[in-house]
DNA sequence: TTGTAAGCGTTATCAT
DNA sequence: ATGATAACGCTTACAA
């Protein structure tokens, strides 16, 4: 009876074979379903399985078969709601699939990006999905000859081993300016993301857009830029107040900038959507519970996370996947309204 | 396993020692400064990284070292801003020290966390840092046996290989309501969260503790069980206003909790603070950016998040970790006021 | 200092 | 159907 101390022993394949009296193949070929096993050895196995606890050792059994099931994940901040959604879709047809996710951040760096990807290579992930973020197009496209790539949210070009997801930003930004102006807004002010980023890129470009259709013309005293973030909400929708450009509707790039700018909108008394209407864009989980609650543009961020993690298993069988640019939907709630009495400033 | 043609070969620490004319094991001791080498084959070996751009294998190294400077990270839920947090500090500290996450989600139910925690044990992780769930207790001292274990905002009998980090969410919440009596209210509702969650409980204690102390009576129309996420606060504050009973403050049992809260409060044209007051805790990105502001106790979740990582790297250098549990500050924002005008109802 | 060779725990090939 | 046995890519005694 040996009851030892310290780190239990290591339940190795072996082992069970051993136990159960066949060879290593067969406990390997019944784990796996590989091939045919005699209904005596299967039973054999099975309770040998059982007795000891057996675990396989994913390390050993991805360094033989040259597959890990993992995916790597390459996110931007793991803590941001949005992300949050995405890797939440992600993660759960992931493992739906019976494949894990493994995350890692980028922090909107491409240097950092790049050593995260390498090192997702050198773990031996199967395939990677890439959130957003500024790597150079042309090392991904390279990156992709070794692992098959799924993008969210960056256009680029397509090809059998990459393909990218998205939505229509343009057409989003676009239905937001035109609803504004349904309501009778004229004096719309903009703020946008990070220079450069193509989501921020094409809202703006939707929004002149929609300006430009209802001929109205563009004004850049009425645009700000912003950070993707509340911090960058609030001080844009500050720097717009001080400035005295009249307006009497906002529409923040994304929805955390629209937070930061309806405190921003607070501080200086000025009502929503009273004096001033709102509008943001991705209908995160938290616009829903804004006070008031936030028109703004939905993005199936979740379900494209799930979309993202299938693009990728049909990748690995071999499919071919094309690039997928869906439609968004505005949903109006309660910080728009026609305009009214008071414009600000 | 024969290599196919398609995706470039693998270049393996053996065709470096190759290029390099000295033996893999030299190589190996160069990469992971295990011993002294001449300097002259230290440069062929580096030059010879280099020109092919070499990665060594992570599963291999692992394999056979018994190492995989991974620590598995089981989190309830990869999408929740409460859990970003977490797993942000965890992630930061983590990567500084040469280590990486693997995430895993365990949706607050613990034949799912159990499932994870053996997932992640067959992935050899060298540690895992448990947040918050339900998982047995017993199941985990025996799993603290085969990998250190550090569990966060769970108390836990802690043993050498077991330690938790936690806040003190009886003084927390003692403070935020011993606040809301100076401040002259004595009707003060209470949200709490799920039942048997320990942070619910420890909260709901300091808030009769501090009742108590004021020689208020305890009042249970007051309470109303949330889930500790917005819905279940805006329920539960829309079941408070129905109820008809009288009140002038409430604390909610997180901030998410006083989201939804705030939210069925600007339904029913109740003010904030003039009307009632609003507490939360935790103190969320989020909440600086709630109209208005909230006042909530600041929990310090990203520094917890790191501190949890380096008990965890202390755990592994084999030193001793106590159990830690850290005060926790009010932080008054613009949600809560002199008892005024109106009360609610 | 450097090299040889024996693992690490699987899967996969090839006989039988 | 089953069992040897050779990979998989690296670390680490043990020798030299």
């Amino acid at each position: 009876m040996k009851k030892s101390f310290g780190p239990p022993e290591t339940v190795t394949l072996a082992k069970i074979a051993r136990a159960a009296g066949v060879s290593s193949s067969t406990v390997s070929r019944i784990l796996n379903g590989t091939a045919r096993v005699s209904a005596e050895k299967q039973r054999a196995v099975e309770e040998a399985v059982q007795r000891y606890n057996y675990r396989p050792n994913v390390l050993a059994r991805s360094l033989a078969s040259g597959r890990t099931d993992t995916i790597g994940v390459l996110t931007q901040d793991i803590a941001s709601p949005f992300y949050g959604e995405w890797l939440r879709g992600i993660e759960d047809e992931l493992t739906q699939t019976g494949r894990s996710p493994l995350f890692a951040s980028g922090h909107w760096n491409a240097a950092d990006e790049q050593r995260q990807l390498e090192n997702l290579l050198a773990r031996c992930v199967d395939g990677v999905i890439v959130l957003h973020g500024f790597v150079d197009p042309d090392y991904l496209r390279a990156y992709s000859e070794r692992v098959p790539v799924v993008m969210l949210g960056r256009p680029l070009d397509p090809s059998p081993r990459l393909v990218c997801l998205g939505v229509d930003n343009r057409q989003g930004a676009y239905d937001v300016v035109t609803h504004l102006i349904e309501l009778g807004h004229r004096r719309i002010a903009h703020i946008s993301g990070h220079a450069l980023q193509p989501d921020s890129e094409q809202r703006l470009i939707g929004y002149r857009e929609a300006l430009a259709d209802a001929g109205i013309p563009y004004d850049d005293t009425l645009i700000e830029r912003g950070n993707f973030e509340e911090s960058g909400g609030l001080v844009a929708m500050e720097r717009l107040l001080d400035a005295g450009v009249s307006f009497s509707a906002v529409f923040a790039s994304n929805d955390q900038t629209a937070y930061g700018a309806r405190l921003a909108l607070y501080r200086r008394h000025v009502r929503v959507p009273d004096d001033v209407s709102l509008v943001g864009f991705d209908d995160l989980p938290g616009s829903l519970y804004l006070t008031p609650p936030l028109t703004t543009v939905r993005q199936p961020i979740y379900e494209i996370g799930r979309m993202a993690a299938d693009a990728m298993a049909r990748l690995l069988r071999g499919e071919a996947v094309p690039t997928q640019i869906m439609r968004v939907e505005l949903i109006e709630r309660e910080t728009t309204a026609r305009i009214g009495t008071g414009a600000a400033s």
